[in-house]
DNA sequence: TATTGTTATACTCTATAACTATA
DNA sequence: TATAGTTATAGAGTATAACAATA
């Protein structure tokens, strides 16, 4: 079965890419890729407990305490006391972190059309259902995985 | 161009996936990723000096230090010296090491296997095709912006 | 003089466990 | 009693800079 092969190499190779292009934009910045996630999980779901934010991003809520400390340092995000909560606190974009993530959103959107630009409309439609049904599969083949090692 | 985004939208759903899929296995073991790795380079290329192996992995040769020290430490690897240059070091796969990737590259293929089984041989060649055309036109964007980026 | 690997130092991400304040 | 967040502690990955041995 080369062909399997084959298709998991392109996988593994764009997966590579992936990585190293997202961490390469924030070299120098305060910005690293985990902050940045959180930001994310922010720009898409608005203010968010720390709570939240952990099971969003699967990550202990210590972790997030870290990440949110810096956030907070370099500007991108505000703790607010939780209107009904008081244990809790809400993170918040500040103006800059929504300009960030402005900036962010613009970026992926030209880096989208940079990359699909050589291709035909057909081949797009193909190479969209073909990562759609490759993600699914994996997502199962994971899920299936997880309920058998640790139960 | 919203076909662009869905494109970039499947890409990044796919690196996430493989992401976790090569995190998980390792937990509970003394392989982590970066030492993973380091073991597939030697797989791939044989016995090499630390340089190389930073060369590869494209991190500094002083994490190439730790990682060699780790993997040391758990045997999978050995540090031999180099047969003409003394200042150098050969890091080797030890038997142990060898099982271990043998190992991996099974698991690699079976996992390959599950991951396109219910793909008709078509939709695999131009998922393959799609992938190649995907990664190599990322890999020129990626060059490109490194080019203008810190020259 | 240049290269190979190491020690020294520091920062980020991550986790577990114990603790405080609130529900 | 359970939950939200923090302090304490620890380990891995990563980087830069200075240094020793060798080329």
């Amino acid at each position: 079965m080369i062909d399997a092969l084959r298709v998991l190499d392109g996988v593994m190779r764009l997966a590579d890419l992936v990585q190293r292009d997202m961490a390469e934009p924030f070299a120098g910045t305060s910005l690293t890729m985990s902050r940045a996630a959180l930001l994310w999980v922010l720009h898409s779901t608005g203010p968010s407990t720390q709570q939240a934010l952990a099971t969003a991003l699967d990550v202990t809520p210590r972790n997030i305490t870290g990440l949110v400390d810096g956030l907070e340092a370099s500007g991108h995000v505000a703790r607010a006391p939780h209107p009904i909560d008081r244990r809790a606190t809400l993170v918040t974009l500040t103006d800059l972190g929504s300009e960030v993530m402005q900036q962010m959103v613009a970026q992926r959107e030209h880096m989208a059309d940079d990359l699909v630009a050589e291709l035909t409309p057909a081949e797009r439609e193909a190479l969209s259902a073909g990562l759609e049904k490759l993600a699914d599969r994996y997502e199962t083949m994971l899920a299936a995985r997880e309920g058998k090692g640790s139960p």
